[in-house]
RNA sequence: GGGCGGUUAGCUCAGCUGGUCAGAGCGCCUGCCUUACAAGCAGGAGGUCCCCGGUUCGAGCCCGGGACUGCCCACCA
């Protein structure tokens, strides 16, 4: 248990997060709550796999509002009396840390080749051991009650062991396979990369005309192109077979400038009629529309552009060596030599680049190991449209479904260090093929040597299996039985595809059951300005430094309250509203602390009306966010937790009961109850939200017998405490108050004047005492006959006040004529639309009595002004 | 080229199945050091709910069209 702070609550005006949160968190850690013992059932427990950070990354945004969604189910669950685990743990990050360390070794006057494939890795592990720990570090800064006694690396030896074993079990099954194909390759990271790992940007380049003559006698074909340094390794010239000006080459040859190899000219429905000049030269080993056209007439694949970015010999001697940009300048500078250039005009199009290396993507013919996708997402398909798994918000699931839908190929295999190496190993000598979890001692068929293939896993392949292997999958461990399947998977929109969708596919196809049971995919955080987030464009907020300056309650509870189905701006605004909260729920507490009956214990004691309201209130909220905290409505759990804390709580129950705390007070000791009880159901409310402030008050409040707030119950909500006549009273009062106050303050009543009135309502007994209280009024005028100097009005009905001391009305005229006129208006519109038949006629008869009677108020107080 | 969302107070956003729905926070103005909180309290000003049609007794809310804006997917060289 934590050590209260040392000053008097007396002293402490004010909540003080940074001395607060890190005492608070040592009290956490130390409780061992946040590590569950694997026992039970996974349909008992609750379970959440965090989405593993970058092991090179540092809490950004995106993270915060992550964790703080987690951590708000996970306390939530955990305090339902749930036996709940939040799995942690980091990714390795394929390139993203060997990039780190690469820029690490450059400082240092070395490199990843001098070093060498071995020494490198291990300078990666090195890195790891001394970094790696930061985010999870900062995670605790969040109060993320995660499972910091067991992390997980994707890259740890068990894991490792449950990658090979998938990998070899897939390929066993024949969904992994080896082939060349075109892929997307990266030039600044100097791998393939999967589609996901591409996007398009959009470029301004040439669109050149070409002129290939054609090879049985005179004339030309032009076509049209943006990469003419491609065009040496074209192998055909395509037309639409509908194109009635080109119909009689189909099937004749045209010669390929500077090359000179004969290219057949041949008709594809791909090909735009209206595009350019509606040929289009085809290169299969250089673009992917066209190696699918190349497939289908089955040319020839020529590689003219090598993985390092430049031309290779194929090209001939002229070009080999040229960057592309540079071989783009010279095959054009020899076309208009040659006389074949006919055109060239500016074109901006989307052309795709790394996500990685932000390179522009060159496409090529290379041979790599692909996951065969059809088969994984059908079942993945069909527990999302089961419902056996459901996207949140529904708009997220269709878009799931359209991608599973189209799915193709993924290829896996990166060329790179850091990484999962594929276990495949060749034999050279009678080019056999083994892939297997252990290293085969020599190839069984010749006894030859046998060479390990060079080649990684895209990080995915590993974080695909992290709700299991994170368990211990494939053993059959007792953290596997008690936790998986997860219950809620949380992560942002940009990684649906790219990991959600794959964890699905693995997790069905290994496990045969879906690794969790709800997505919520929450916004990404923008910017002020509309923007991403981003280092480069530096408008990034750190959540960090965001703690240090709010606090952490005031950071989770702004992102869940600014969080929605869609990309939020970042408002600071919001942040700050929660440290409203965690200092104004903070204050009510020393205030209920000091003043009540230190004896009186904590129930619900109902001695008032207000008592009865307020009991009343907070069976609502607790229902209202339990149900809200239920369907990842985030923003309205928290947002309707402040209007509570504020607009009811503090500003009207803790005012409304200050007399009767009087030591004096009949029933000092009832209300104390109600209020204790009542801050104490409060803080646990509020606790999955704003959980250090609440713990640290909840230090005071707690019986000896209790533990941390963390472990205790969520308060459900007592339905028979919900009480419509006191909500209605109390209503009725408050709007009395503050019909009263803004007639006070129009008219300069100073604030202390007590004003003699007479109230002219019916009903309303039991709270007009209350309207007195708040208002500053008078009610018991001996002289009931004493003339009213003003009337106020108040919902059915009026106030009127009588001659005393400190009433100075010079204003009261101009109000008066202002209100007349107001309520003139408003008669007016009433009026006629009840003089409207249909309307009387039609519309439900509650809608027109409230409307009846709404008029009839008016009136009377028209009436009596 | 296809989808999907957004457009409500100066700013950031709530507004569930149409009927007290025109709201919140911040900002602004006025008054208060009222013994929980001055990072506070009380009060106030401020909006053709993007535009045009339509449905309805009644429309931010439903339908049609348009404008602007953001995102996702996609192989027009």
């Amino acid at each position: 248990m934590s050590e209260p702070d040392d000053r008097s609550l007396k002293e402490r005006t004010r909540f003080d997060p940074s001395e607060v949160e890190p005492r608070i968190l040592a009290a956490w850690l130390a409780s061992g709550l946040f590590h569950p013992e694997p026992e039970g059932t996974p349909e008992e427990n609750f379970s959440i796999a965090i989405p593993p950070p970058n092991v090179t990354g540092a809490l950004h945004m995106g993270h915060a509002l992550n964790g703080s969604i987690q951590d708000a189910l996970i306390r939530y669950h955990r305090m339902r009396g749930q036996r709940t685990k939040w799995i942690l743990g980091t990714d390795h990050a394929g390139i993203a840390t060997q990039t780190q360390v690469e820029r690490q070794l450059l400082g240092e006057g070395t490199s990843r080749a001098e070093l060498g494939r071995e020494r490198f890795v291990e300078r990666v592990w090195d890195w790891r051991r001394r970094y790696g720990g930061t985010i999870i570090e900062q995670f605790k800064r969040l109060g993320a009650s995660a499972d910091y006694a067991d992390e997980r690396f994707t890259f740890d030896e068990d894991y490792a062991r449950a990658v090979t074993h998938v990998f070899v079990s897939l390929f066993d099954k024949g969904l992994i396979y080896r082939d060349n194909y075109l892929v997307n390759w990266d030039p600044g990271s100097r791998s393939a990369i999967s589609d996901l790992e591409v996007v398009p940007r959009e470029v301004t380049d040439s669109l050149f005309m070409i002129a290939y003559p054609l090879a049985d006698g005179d004339g030309e074909l032009v076509v049209a192109t943006v990469r003419p340094e491609t065009m040496l390794a074209d192998t055909a010239v395509a037309v639409n077979p509908g194109d009635a000006r080109y119909a009689h080459l189909i099937g004749r040859e045209a010669i390929l400038p500077l090359v000179g190899r004969r290219l057949p000219i041949i008709a594809d429905d791909y090909v735009k009629v209206d595009f350019g000049t509606g040929a289009l030269k085809i290169t299969p080993g250089h673009d992917p529309n066209d190696f699918e056209i190349g497939r289908r007439h089955g040319l020839e694949q020529i590689s003219v552009i090598g993985e390092d970015g430049r031309l290779t010999a194929a090209a001939g001697e002229r070009f080999a060596g040229l960057p592309v940009a540079d071989a783009q300048v010279a095959v054009v500078a020899a076309l208009e030599e040659a006389g074949a250039l006919r055109g060239r005009e500016p074109y901006t199009h989307e052309v795709p680049f790394s996500d990685r290396s932000g390179q522009r993507i060159e496409p090529l013919i290379s041979l790599q190991w692909f996951m065969r996708m059809e088969e994984l997402a059908a079942p993945a398909i069909e527990a999302v449209r089961s419902g056996a798994v459901r996207i949140h918000p529904e708009g997220q699931s269709r878009r799931y479904m359209e991608w599973m839908e189209n799915i193709r190929p993924w290829c896996v295999s990166r060329q790179l260090w850091w990484g999962h190496r594929l276990p495949v190993w060749y034999c050279d000598a009678c080019e056999e093929t083994y892939v297997a979890a252990a290293a085969p001692e020599r190839c069984g068929l010749c006894d030859g040597e046998l060479r390990r293939d060079e080649d990684v896993l895209d990080t995915w392949f590993s974080s695909g299996l992290w709700p299991f292997a994170t368990l211990g999958w494939p053993e059959r461990t007792p953290a596997l039985a008690a936790f998986y399947p997860t219950d809620v998977l949380a992560t942002a929109r940009d990684i649906v595809f790219l990991w959600v969708a794959r964890m699905m596919m693995l997790g069905i196809e290994l496990t045969g059951r879906p690794p969790f049971h709800d997505v919520y995919v929450h916004s990404v955080i923008l910017a002020p300005d509309g923007r991403r987030m981003s280092k480069s464009l530096g408008n990034g907020v750190n959540p960090l430094e965001e703690i240090d300056r709010h606090g952490a309650d005031a950071v989770r509870f702004g992102l869940l309250a600014m969080s929605s189905t869609q990309d939020v701006k970042y408002s600071a605004e919001k942040i700050a509203q929660g440290q409203g909260l965690a200092n104004k729920l903070f204050n009510a507490s020393r205030f209920v602390l000091l003043s009540i009956d230190p004896d009186a214990p904590a129930q619900a004691r109902p001695a008032a009306i207000e008592d009865r309201w307020i009991l009343s209130r907070l069976a609502r909220v607790e229902r209202e966010t339990t149900r809200r905290l239920e369907a990842f409505d985030f923003a309205h759990a928290a947002l309707g937790l402040y209007d509570f804390v504020y607009g009811e709580l503090c500003d009207w129950y803790l005012e409304l009961v200050k007399g009767r705390l009087a030591a004096d007070s009949p029933d000092r000791g009832a209300v104390s109850s109600t209020l204790l009880f009542v801050l104490r159901e409060t803080l646990a409310l509020a606790h999955p939200i704003i959980p250090f402030v609440t713990e640290e008050v909840w230090s005071y409040v707690r019986q000896p017998d209790e533990g941390l707030l963390a472990g205790g119950g969520f308060p459900v909500a007592d339905e028979t405490r919900l009480d419509p006549q006191a909500e209605a009273e109390v209503e009725w009062a408050i709007a009395a108050t503050q019909a009263v106050r803004a007639w006070r303050d129009e008219v300069a009543i100073k604030p202390k004047i007590v004003i003699p009135v007479r109230i002219l309502a019916d009903g309303h007994h039991e709270v007009r005492a209350l309207v007195a209280r708040m208002a500053r009024l008078r009610l018991d005028q001996a002289d009931a006959a004493a003339d009213a100097v003003a009337s106020v009005a108040v919902p059915g009905g009026t106030v009127e006040v009588l001659a005393g001391e400190g009433v100075d009305l010079g204003a009261h005229a101009d109000r008066l004529a202002k209100r007349r006129a107001d309520l003139a208006f408003e008669i007016e519109g009433m009026r006629a639309r009840l003089e409207n038949a249909a309307f009387v006629a039609k519309a439900p008869p509650k809608v027109v009595a409230l409307r009846r009677a709404r008029l009839a108020a008016l009136e009377a107080e028209l009436e009596g002004l």
